[in-house]
DNA sequence: CCCGAATGAGACATCAACGTCTCATTCGGG
DNA sequence: CCCGAATGAGACGTTGATGTCTCATTCGGG
């Protein structure tokens, strides 16, 4: 009976994917629950939003740790953490476009996983695996972008779903262009 | 006396950029005019917004004529458009959005621009300087993704305005990896 | 200079979503 | 089995945005 939180968070994340502006309505029957009961457990819009971040900033944070992205080469780890968050592209996807729609406080949250994204684009380039003319901090950008980009790719059915963590880190790590590595 | 419809647009098109769900009121404000105004002008927001694609997709085209997409080195031709595209960046980025929040018809015109971008990337596969690994229809998306996700770095002061355009073109092309050209 | 067209400000009704509440129903532990 | 807790459906008032309308003001061409 009890209603359970995370499968009405993932439900939330699902739909706010596909349409960022569901009203709550629409995403409590997407959850398969009534209006009221949503708002039992979300005071409002605002807290299941506030919730959904929490829920993304966790589930992100253990990519990061999946990924060991401080450890052995910089590119491969760059191609486990995308790997590692694709089951999290959409509410990704949804957040990072959130955060511009509406103007309004950051949360900490994002600072500590920025940092360690930027940490490992810099180690990268301290080891001359990565090119030091695009900042770590664009470099991370491109990746949020990157995967946002790719979970609508899939989600419209433009991009075959088992191919996105492949085209999303080989895009961001090698680019368009025919290359081969320094020696 | 007269309000200039172009003006209008472009200040709408430079709120919605920063803030997607903004009120015709802020519009307006926005544009200078009053909101009464604006209804004579724009029969809603859907009009409002429906206009403002065209906009997008006028100026866009501009931009794909102006960096003579079909001639020449197809990665120079790519950082051409880039760097022409650069100007309209905050429209495709709400474009691209807005395309995402709201489920609808796509505008047909996106259909025509989408082809000459793919036939960009293409001609580059055929011509041996992109990687065949990476299909023409998910470079086009990135493509947009990377402008729309450099125009939001720019707006958040995240990155420098005149470091976005190298930025965008040299991810896309280059990666973040370095590399050496292939003789 | 003068009159018509366009504008700005604001009143007004409408509408959709929100948040709160009630009440009957249902589920599940004791 | 039974009672309490949780749920679903829906009513209700509120709020914010929308679209329409009026009216005084202002601009600019003739």
């Amino acid at each position: 009976m009890s209603v359970d939180r995370d499968h009405v968070l993932r439900a939330a994340a699902t739909l706010l994917t596909r349409k960022a502006t569901a009203s709550m309505d629409e995403i409590a029957k997407a959850a398969g629950i009534g209006r009221a009961t949503l708002h039992r457990h979300f005071a409002g819009r605002d807290a299941l939003v506030r919730a959904l971040e929490e829920l993304g900033i966790e589930q992100f944070g253990r990519a990061l740790d999946a990924a060991r992205v401080d450890e052995g080469d910089a590119a491969e780890a760059v191609r486990r953490l995308v790997a590692e968050a694709e089951p999290v592209a959409g509410i990704l996807a949804f957040l990072f476009t959130e955060n511009q729609l509406y103007e309004g406080g950051i949360n900490e949250g994002w600072n500590r996983l920025d940092a360690r994204v930027q940490a490992l684009f810099s180690r990268g380039q301290e080891q001359g695996a990565f090119r030091i003319d695009l900042s770590p901090a664009w470099l991370t950008e491109a990746l949020y972008g990157l995967i946002g980009t790719g979970a609508w790719a899939v989600q419209d059915g433009r991009v075959a779903a088992k191919d996105i963590s492949r085209m999303v880190s080989e895009l961001l790590l090698g680019g368009a262009q025919r290359r081969r590595m320094e020696p």
